[in-house]
DNA sequence: GTCTATACGCTGATAGAC
DNA sequence: GTCTATCAGCGTATAGAC
């Protein structure tokens, strides 16, 4: 009955963290009012102050309850033994332009950048437990087929580089380009994925089935 | 006289749009206060609405200020005749990185993202301006080189994608993380710049003679 | 052009009834 | 746990003297 009570708790809790990850993704952290979150979670102010302490704390919960789930899908990926090298990396590919661009935490890196500032802290977690921890799965699953001989040996700091600065931007500009009429032909999100992993291939020297090695004299 | 008069005006307007644009820089939109940027510049708030006509303005002045100056740069590059291919394309990339990681308007992208849903035409102007006109000189720097058979054709799409993105991000996590103590450890410019180069030159097809072509059996 | 003084809405947050 | 009522402070912006 202790477990009903804490569901009952943690569903609301729930229901005003999906709406406040909305209005932050639309209108930022200073644009995003405790007034506003109030209406759209159909409860007064003070019962999201019952909630959470305060403004902050209900923006971490926020990023913080984002990620949990994210990562989790690239870990299962790393665990996955039936794909062989280049299967995976594909896979990996697939799940990170996911994340970044379709999933709230990838989506909100816009709003802890401009609130890095005032709550450093925040910066640090989503550092620790989103950017740091995608980086180390990629890094094991290149390192394993780097060691198989199917990958040349790679700086990783220039992958991570190569691997996450695309993906990310391209998030960042839907974001600040989501106006546009004509978004996804300006940012194709196939296209541009399909472009993105033919390159990493090639420069982690397998060959690329699109787009052979072999160049003109 | 009267030129006397606007330089006298001029010189004011940019003595706010510097320290402003530094402000926003800081703390981000919605974080800076007009009784802040007045206490910045040494001047009274209600002078400022002498100088500009509200908060908005004075945002969109920073950042159309700011790219002007920013794009000249490339605009430049790619009239300089005494480099060849290769050479140009490292010059553009050393200015690249230079202009997004260091120069405002490149550092000010994360503040256009998160005024991009309430002001979207400042966002259509940094596209147009700023992020277009970038990718244009890119283009004809490539282009030229493609049909003098340097580099292989190109999808200049995902090129872009390319280019642009691992430095974009890196100046967003440089800004993110801008409270990390070992910021240059964790995001070493320069060494991620010889990285990607030589990645973008191996996609274009140009032996790299940092990293042959060259592949173990 | 710069100043002092001020209007006034909205902010995050709290008190206390039920 | 949710409500109504309210607070003090700060936000942008303006009026008008000098």
């Amino acid at each position: 009955m202790a477990e009903v009570k804490e569901n009952h708790v943690s569903s609301r809790r729930q229901e005003i963290l999906a709406a406040a990850t909305q209005a932050f993704l639309d209108k930022g952290f200073s644009g995003t009012s405790m007034t506003h979150l109030a209406k759209v979670c159909g409860i007064q102010k003070a019962s999201l102050y019952h909630h959470f302490p305060g403004k902050e704390d209900l923006f971490i919960a926020c990023v913080t309850d984002g990620y949990a789930q994210a990562v989790d899908q690239l870990d299962d990926l790393h665990g996955d033994d039936t794909l062989n090298d280049v299967e995976k990396i594909t896979a990996a590919f697939d799940c990170l332009y996911r994340i970044t661009i379709s999933s709230p935490v990838g989506r909100l890196s816009p709003v802890i950048a401009e609130v890095s500032r005032t709550m450093p802290n925040v910066a640090k977690m989503f550092h620790a437990n989103y950017i740091a921890r995608q980086q180390a799965v990629l890094e094991k699953i290149i390192s394993a087929g780097v060691e198989r001989g199917s990958y040349r040996p790679q700086n990783y700091k220039v992958l991570h580089h190569l691997v996450f600065g695309p993906i990310v931007t391209l998030s960042l500009s839907r974001e600040m380009f989501a106006s546009f009429d004509d978004l996804d032909s300006h940012f194709p999100v196939d296209e541009l994925k399909a472009g993105h992993l033919s390159a990493i291939l090639t420069e982690l020297g397998v060959a690329d089935t699109m787009q052979p090695l072999s160049q003109p004299a």
